[in-house]
Order: C-alpha cells, then structure tokens, then sequence
DNA sequence: CCTATACCCAATTGAATTAGTAGGGAATTA
DNA sequence: TAATTCCCTACTAATTCAATTGGGTATAGG
C-alpha cells in the first residue's frame, strides 16, 4: 500500500512552487527537479498535468517556467492528487463494484472504502500553505 | 495507492474463517480458496504467516483445515494486516527517515503520516465481529 | 533575424514489485 | 496403508511503475 510518484513528485514540486508564490516570478523545471531530487523530463509530465488542472501556468522562453496559479490557500492536496491522477482508493472494487468477487456486499470493502475516505478527507482538508 | 493481495486476501479469508468460529470445526484451505476465488497455493501462504500470528490455527489429515484461533471480537483488521505483511505507510520516507530527500523536515511527510495514522486507526478500530 | 532558453508532447524502454505456479514433504485419520 | 490436508521453498509470469529518448514550439534578448 503505497503512494506513487505521482502523488509524491506532484506534491513535493507543488510545496516547492508555493514558496514562491508571493514573488510572483517563474521557476523553471530544471531547478525544481534539482532542488527537489526528481528526473526532469519525468517531473515534467506531472507539471503538464497541473497546469491542465490550472494548478500552475507556465511561461515560456528565458525566464519562463512555472508558477502557482492560485493563492496556497486555495489549493489543497486533493486537487494536486486528482490533478496528477493518483487514485486514491484502495481496492479496485470500491471504484468498479463488478470487480468485486461478491456480488452484493463485501464485507471486506467496509473496511477499504472508510479508509479511502479517511485518506481522501485528510487529502481534502490540507492546505499548501499549511505545507510551507 | 493501492492495498496489495496479501491485505485483501487475508482479510477476506479471515472474515470467512470468522463465520464459522461458533461451529469450531475446521476449514480446509480448498473450501476458503473456491468461497473466496483465491489462488489455493497463495492464499496457503498468507494463512501460513496468519497461523505464525496465532490467529488461526490448523489441523492435518481427514477433517483437517483452518480455524480462527480467538473470537472474532477480540481480532481487529490491524492484527491481519500486520500478520500477512502489509505495510500501512504510505510513503517509505515515514518509515525509514534516511530514504527521505529532505534530512530534517518534510512537509509532505507530513500529509502522508496523517494518512497513514487514519489509516491504522480504522484498522485498529475495526474488529471481524462487526464484519460478518 | 537568429540563437539560447525553456516549456511541450508521445512513444518506448527498463526496473521493480507483485501475483501466481510447481512440486516435494510430513502429519493425521479411517 | 492410503487418502487427506497442511507445510514449505523455489521459481516463473504478469503487471505496474518509473524513467528515458528524442523531437517539437513559443519566447526573449542580442
Ligand atoms: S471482493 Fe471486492 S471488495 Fe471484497
Ligand atoms: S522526501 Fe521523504 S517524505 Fe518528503
């Protein structure tokens, strides 16, 4: 049971970028990926994600580079999770019931879908801005 | 993110051998793997770590198999996880703090803790009795 | 206008983990 | 003694995740 580096990259370069954010400037791909520790051209797809999600915007050319879109206080770590496409349940059943070996009620799925929820309101309730 | 076999198949198999514990016969491990469709020679491992955990206990030869050690009351969804090996962490930097880019302190670890505690709680809190 | 910068994007490969299979062994009962 | 059923380890297959490759396009500055 274990995040990806999908949810990890994508929240770390979002804690990066809000530290910015009062300066207003753009921060290219290449120092996040350097000060943050993660591949560039993998990070890179992640940002592209974002910004599909209005999370960040971009600016091109020298001195181009991302910068995040919104006050840190309107961003929460939900919106960074849905945005970079980690799932966040924990059984395949609780999404697509006709996964589910039982066909009416799984008693097992009790269980995984009150900790996907428990996940998804901590997800809900956290802030950037409390990250920074 | 997403719970491995050794989680759901434990905790099904267990929720199974938890409806006969009045009966206190035993279960083959043929029986539970057809009920639950799981893979006869895989689910014997997991009930093998399960019975290392004393939470099950076996028999051999004619009318042998599996049963529930204690009441169902007295097992949580914890107890399973633990036995059969799956980790409630989310990310491996809450576990092993020298894994982590960042040496003293992570804002995202921190997101990713408060998960994992909601995590364990509801694992802790859960008991087989309120599951069958 | 031209060049360096830096984002944009799709496809592919590589690595790691997980899931499942195979097969021989030992205890128990009828 | 034969059928049953747990016990155990090693191996293979499948899947998923992570990372790389390599080309493209917009922008700014000289
Ligand atoms: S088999 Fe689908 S959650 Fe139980
Ligand atoms: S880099 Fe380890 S949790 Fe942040």
């Amino acid at each position: 049971m274990k995040m990806t580096t999908k949810g990890r990259y994508g929240l770390r370069a979002m804690v990066e970028l809000a530290r910015y954010y009062e300066k207003e400037e753009f921060i290219s791909l290449k120092s996040i990926s350097q000060k943050q520790g993660i591949p560039e051209n993998y990070l890179e797809r992640l940002l592209a994600k974002l910004r599909k999600a209005s999370l960040v915007e971009t600016h091109r050319g020298t001195q181009g580079g991302y910068r995040i879109s919104r006050s840190p206080e309107e961003i929460n770590v939900y919106d960074i999770l849905f945005a970079v496409g980690e799932a966040i349940y924990l059984v395949e059943c609780t999404n697509n019931k006709s996964l589910c070996h039982m066909q009416d009620y799984c008693p097992s799925n009790v269980v995984w879908s009150k900790m996907a929820q428990q996940i998804e309101d901590v997800a809900k309730k956290t802030y950037l801005d409390e990250l920074i």
